[in-house]
DNA sequence: GATTGAGGTAATCGGATGATTACAAGGGGA
DNA sequence: TCCCCTTGTAATCATCCGATTACCTCAATC
């Protein structure tokens, strides 16, 4: 039988990288869909493998999105962490500020702010609902404890970064090119110098 | 034949008020599983009816969850609007505050606050996406200019309502009664005199 | 060259779920 | 009285989706 018959073999790579593949592209399902509104599926074909895979390599579809809120969370932890060892010795003001920035950066890779989000929407959820809380009272004790945030400087920086986080769940910015007034104003505001990194990413992530 | 062996007569109300009875069962639902973790038939047992007569009323699920976020977004404005016309001409602290208040005590129907957040994150979503867009700038646009708070001012208020939906959406609050002391913390620097009200109405939904 | 374990898929199953259909019962008007 | 509109349900359908099973195929090892 001529090899043109035959179904090219799928490409094999290991494990560790394979994981790493899957929970990138489950963060974007994930984030854009919700938890419940994703398919292992749709992971899969973003991971370009096949849906069984997926299903075997974690167990199930709830161990997947606790693994992508568990790594989301890492991300978010880790970033914040590296601005404080690069700029000991600030101000309150500015640390906040260059958190805030921080903080804006992971809009990069879209998946994982939203899945984030996702998850703290599913509090009715046992297993993931308290990941969820576990993971935010995390983010709270390295603001007040490591960075050194007074409760309300907390309190104010995770409002915004819930604002933030709302508006590009709700695909605002896509409002921007209708010449709304309102939307631009909001937009602006909310997020200052960080518009541009906002906008490019979520025009590339649109494709 | 006696009668005890014929099922009873299931209950006839108008179907006005049954509409209301199946939006009020809905958002409850909505807020708690999501758009796409709710089923027709969760929404169903809530209101006390069966399963196709909920979607015979409203077509179908996504056109129920977009009357629900309609219904919400309404009772949202209104509220706003009763306190803009009960305490004219205060200072822009004041007001704030009083608009603060009018929004936590939208939390004792929670379905309110929890499916607008829901549906706030359902942005690629076209339908719903585009109700929940046109709904924030709605809310936004009152602010300016009914409320007259400036921009910046308004984007705090916004942002603290987000963390707010957040945490009740994620029952930040059970973790209270585990004595964690970030939890506390979070909470009562968030909620402020809005904390009894919210514990009262998160207990009160239990059940 | 045989063996074996790791990476991967095709096929399929069973339950859940939104929607449809057909039907029932009560009641007000002609 | 008869009709027919409104309010409602039971039964069922078609589809989707997570999970399972069985199998394939390399590459390394002996």
């Amino acid at each position: 039988m001529p090899a043109s018959e035959r179904p090219p073999a799928p490409e094999r790579i290991p494990a560790a990288e394979r994981r790493e593949q899957i929970l990138a592209a489950a963060s974007r399902v994930f984030g854009e869909h919700g938890y419940a509104g994703a398919t292992t599926d749709q992971v899969a074909q973003a991971a370009g493998i096949s849906q069984p895979y997926v299903v075997r390599m974690f167990g199930s579809k709830e161990n997947l999105f606790l693994e992508v809120l568990q790594r989301a969370l890492h991300r978010l932890l880790d970033a914040f962490r590296v601005t404080l060892a690069d700029g000991a010795d600030e101000d309150a003001a500015t640390l906040g500020q260059r958190l805030g920035e921080a903080y804006a950066d992971l809009i990069t890779d879209r998946g994982i702010l939203l899945s984030l989000m996702q998850a703290f929407l599913l509090g009715n959820d046992p297993a993931i609902g308290a990941a969820a809380r576990s993971g935010m009272l995390e983010v709270y004790r390295l603001l007040r404890e490591e960075a050194g945030l007074s409760a309300e400087s907390t309190v104010d920086f995770l409002a915004h970064g819930m604002l933030f986080n709302t508006l590009v769940a709700m695909r605002m910015p896509d409002d921007l090119e209708r010449g709304d007034a309102a939307a631009t104003e909001l937009l602006q505001c909310s997020f200052r110098s960080k518009l541009d990194l906002v906008l490019g990413a979520m025009s590339r992530g649109a494709e």
